[in-house]
RNA sequence: GCCUAAUUAGCUCAGUUGGUUAGAGCACAUGACUGUUAAUCAUGGGGUCCAAGGUUCAAGUCCUUGAGGGGGAGCCA
């Protein structure tokens, strides 16, 4: 008999036929006579109802059964005498392929806290939270590729050791064969990296930026979906040291285009989400309005299908960085002294009580704010000809803050260069990069998102640990 | 690394101005129940009160230091 999964078994009218299905317990009610079985294999949000009759499945069977045990069943489909379910299945085999000892299993048929999640993360899949979550980032990871793939990028795979240790986003994981406790020293003391495996010191990478954009150089238009590593000592809800980053780069395109690319993906994406995970995304609502009822009526947020929908129908709003500064200027917190920090001049960074300000209070949907000060960008980044500012462009969500980050690139050569001068970036390792100024430069623009963040505004999660399966943080890299 | 409130049973939590033998709900075990929906009812077992040190006749409770985690800020995606 061929194996049926629990998502086609449950929606199935096919009753009286013998079935197989195989999964884990999630509850099981028993009595006398009859014990119910919710049996779940991860292929959906709902569990399938096995029936067993204490005349039929042997009392042995039933004291294995437990939360967490593995089962094969094989028994009658048919229409469900009680409510909550179109079918169920009578059991007329069971069969305990792997038991779970109740009194150490520790996920049990109630609400854990994520906290103890996280520290079971080895078992957090086998919850309908963790089991949506799962699903809907697969879904989200597809929808990418399909957006990029039906406007016709190539995706490019950056790599993932680098030798580049100047793309200025942040701390960099060591990648060494050297011996730690006694590593070859050069004259000045030094630990000498050419006797290292790569015959020069190599990193784990922090953005695949710069490799995209010789990649467009050529192709037009790229995109890059992989790891990325960043050792910062950052202890947020919003921060990984390994996360996932999607960074097109299309050669042709100034910052206008690149902003009508990053909306347009990230509709899709949304669009995609709804289309294709609604029992997964109704439930993670359901789950939101349940922890929201603590909170004062005046703090809760859109439903989750709501602000899903929000963010499809609204264009995003763009302004300057100039423009965001006068209105943060004139707003009631900053006169009244609310923000931590105050916005006094033009040239300040902004903090993320601004930009949640701008995004929740004053626009209240996506805002997208360009022409930043050069002197707070970075290096590559395209002038402007006002002197002052660089085409970079930012996408602001609610509650999550930067999403996208981005720019038109610097492609004239001289420009280029004096930047670099400028920030100090050592010419010498960039050479490669710089190459692609002197032969055939075009305008050309991309962004990084990341892909945690993105996943945390799809599934109403607050915490970017909870939308990775095996989350990388400081002091942790346990499962 | 900074700020902040916390850390008590397998889980989620309560524990009064320091004072007998540290409690509840859920989970688990046993029993009851002819169909449950996180079933219900009864009974029972279950504690290094985060760690180390200190104050005190007496510390889960007060003080000091440390650890890991939460929330916030910074770095960013």
């Amino acid at each position: 008999m061929k194996r049926m999964n629990v998502k086609d078994l449950i929606t199935s009218t096919q009753f009286n036929e013998e079935v197989l299905v195989k999964g884990w317990v999630r509850t099981i009610r028993g009595s006398k006579n009859v014990s119910f079985i919710a049996l779940n294999d991860g292929s959906c949000m709902a569990n399938a109802q096995i029936v067993a009759d204490s005349e039929k499945i042997p009392a042995e069977i039933l004291d294995k059964t437990h939360s967490g045990a593995a089962l094969s069943i094989e028994g009658q489909l048919v229409e469900s005498k009680g409510k909550g379910q179109l079918n169920e299945v009578l059991a007329t085999k069971i069969e305990v392929l792997g038991e779970s000892n109740p009194d150490e299993y520790p996920i049990q048929p109630k609400r854990h806290t994520l906290e103890f999640l996280r520290e079971n993360a080895h078992l957090r899949f086998r919850t309908n939270l963790f089991g949506a979550i799962t699903r809907v980032r697969h879904a989200m990871i597809f929808a990418i590729h399909d957006f990029f793939n039906h406007r016709g990028f190539y995706n490019i795979h950056s790599p993932i050791i680098t030798g580049s240790d100047a793309e200025g986003a942040g701390e960099m994981f060591k990648v060494t064969t050297l011996d730690m406790l006694n590593p070859p020293k050069t004259e000045t003391g030094e630990v000498d990296y050419s006797k290292d495996f790569f015959g020069k010191a190599t990193n784990l990478t922090v953005s695949g930026q710069l490799e995209a954009e010789l990649a467009a150089l050529a192709m037009s238009k790229v995109y890059t979906f992989g790891p990325t590593f960043r050792a910062e000592n950052s202890n947020t809800s919003r921060h990984l040291a390994e996360f996932w980053m999607i960074e097109p780069e299309v050669a042709f395109a100034d910052n206008n285009d690149n902003m009508d690319l990053a909306e347009a993906m990230l509709k899709y994406v949304v669009q995609y989400a709804l289309d294709n995970c609604a029992e997964d995304l109704e439930f993670l609502e359901q789950r939101l309005k349940n922890e929201e009822k603590q909170k004062p009526e005046s703090e809760r947020s859109m439903p989750l299908v709501e602000k899903l929908k929000f963010v499809l129908e609204n264009d995003f709003e763009r302004i300057t960085y100039t423009e965001a500064i006068d209105i943060l200027k004139k707003s009631k917190p900053n006169k009244k002294k609310k923000f931590d920090y105050i916005i006094e001049e033009w040239g300040a960074d902004m903090q993320s009580e601004h930009e949640r300000f701008l995004v929740e209070k004053h626009f209240k949907k996506p805002v997208i704010i360009t022409d930043y000060p050069k002197g707070i960008k970075a290096f590559y980044m395209k002038q402007n000809d006002d002197g002052k500012t660089v085409a970079a462009m930012d996408v602001l969500f609610p509650q999550i803050g930067e999403i996208i980050g981005g720019s038109q690139r610097e492609e004239n050569y001289d420009k280029l260069m004096t930047r670099m001068k400028e920030m100090d970036i050592p010419e010498e390792t960039m050479w490669w990069y710089i190459d692609t100024r002197k032969f055939g430069t075009v305008p050309h623009a991309g962004y990084g998102l990341g892909f945690e963040r993105l996943l945390l505004f799809v599934t109403g999660m607050t915490n970017i640990r909870d939308v990775i399966p095996f989350p990388r943080f400081p002091k942790n890299a346990e499962f």
